[in-house]
DNA sequence: AAAAAACATTGATAAATGATAAAAAATTAC
DNA sequence: GTAATTTTTTATCATTTATCAATGTTTTTT
């Protein structure tokens, strides 16, 4: 189960294939079932996961008390609220199978460790920090010049499989919009 | 002049003064004018910026030929489009002076020897990474959660520097709405 | 297979924000 | 210090999106 992270990390490094397993090795397999939370809000999220099958996404709860989605991967994606998992403080977020999924995960003493003491998993938690950063960045210039409708526009093009494969209440509020609007808008274009 | 980025970085990390020396030494000394650009559109953005005195933002031009303001960095904080700066591809953004400023820089050059031959580069280029993601989510948050007038409520409360010191041209931008909206939220509140 | 629950669509209305324009105020340049 | 420029405010109108309510559809549960 965990070649699908080797290999994915072997794409992003050309690093030798022994310490590539070494850091792989300190995951451990997971399945959740649909809806299944794996981080609840107010707790320490202890773990990151790597998304082998399925889609998982983090989400936090509004004043108004409605679900707003900050991030969704799917396979061969990394989640965790990385605040949270950084500085071991609770967090302000849930994290949730939205379809059934099977993960890998780590546990925060194994990360840390493993970044303390060797080079190849720095750069590794560098570069997944960089791409954490790139992806947020890409979201915030989307709210920042676009409207509801450009950035429904927007995430068509560029990552249909989440409009294709999840639910309109879910791609709504990874739009911060209704989803009544969403269904308007996906009924003009 | 580069005592201050010391001592900023000797209150983040309990390393051995030298060691911080070391990296700090990396860094010159730069004047910007009020409305200076520092970094274009289209070029590799080549140095990361560090803000002793004024205020320095980060801005796009939408598709409608507005700046939008992606982020504004005050005293003792890092400024830089960090996607380029990264991987040295051109960037879509402007980094300019707000206010006539003073700061410290260091090139792309200079900065990836010391992160690939000191550890302590790499744990400042870690923190930095991480700060830089935990300020963008707070942001992204702020969109998906909040409609314009609670956004400038929370900055308000959270930044008021930035709306004390800055113009209503550039606070609009920054919270993504048109200048007359902001006018009209200051007048309410 | 039927019942219940969750989700999606549609319409009517309201609220928030944008666009445009013009005047007032503040800042900058000469 | 005055003119020129930029910024801010105010008003009106247009557009977008939210809200509420009703209905239809799909999915899940039993």
């Amino acid at each position: 189960m965990t070649e699908q992270l080797s290999m994915y990390l072997q794409n992003l490094f050309q690093a030798p294939p022994h310490e590539i397993d070494t850091f792989v090795s300190a995951f451990k397999c997971r399945e959740a079932k649909k809806n299944e939370l794996l981080v609840l809000k107010d707790e320490v999220c202890r773990h990151t996961f790597f998304v082998c099958q399925g889609s998982v996404r983090a989400y936090f709860i509004t004043d108004e008390g409605q679900k707003a989605t900050r991030y969704i991967a799917l396979e061969n994606q990394f989640i965790t609220t990385i605040h949270s998992f950084i500085s071991q403080a609770p967090t302000n977020e849930y994290i949730q199978a939205v379809e059934n999924s099977v993960l890998l995960s780590i546990s925060y003493t194994d990360f840390k460790k493993l970044v303390a003491e060797t080079t190849l998993a720095k750069n590794l938690y560098i570069k997944q920090l960089e791409v954490a950063y790139v992806t947020n960045h890409w979201r915030l210039e989307s709210f920042l010049k676009m409207t509801a409708g450009q950035r429904y526009g927007f995430l068509l093009k560029t990552n249909p499989a989440i409009i294709q494969r999840l639910s309109n209440r879910i791609v709504a509020s990874y739009l911060g919009i209704t989803q009544e609007s969403l269904s308007r808008l996906k009924g003009k274009k």
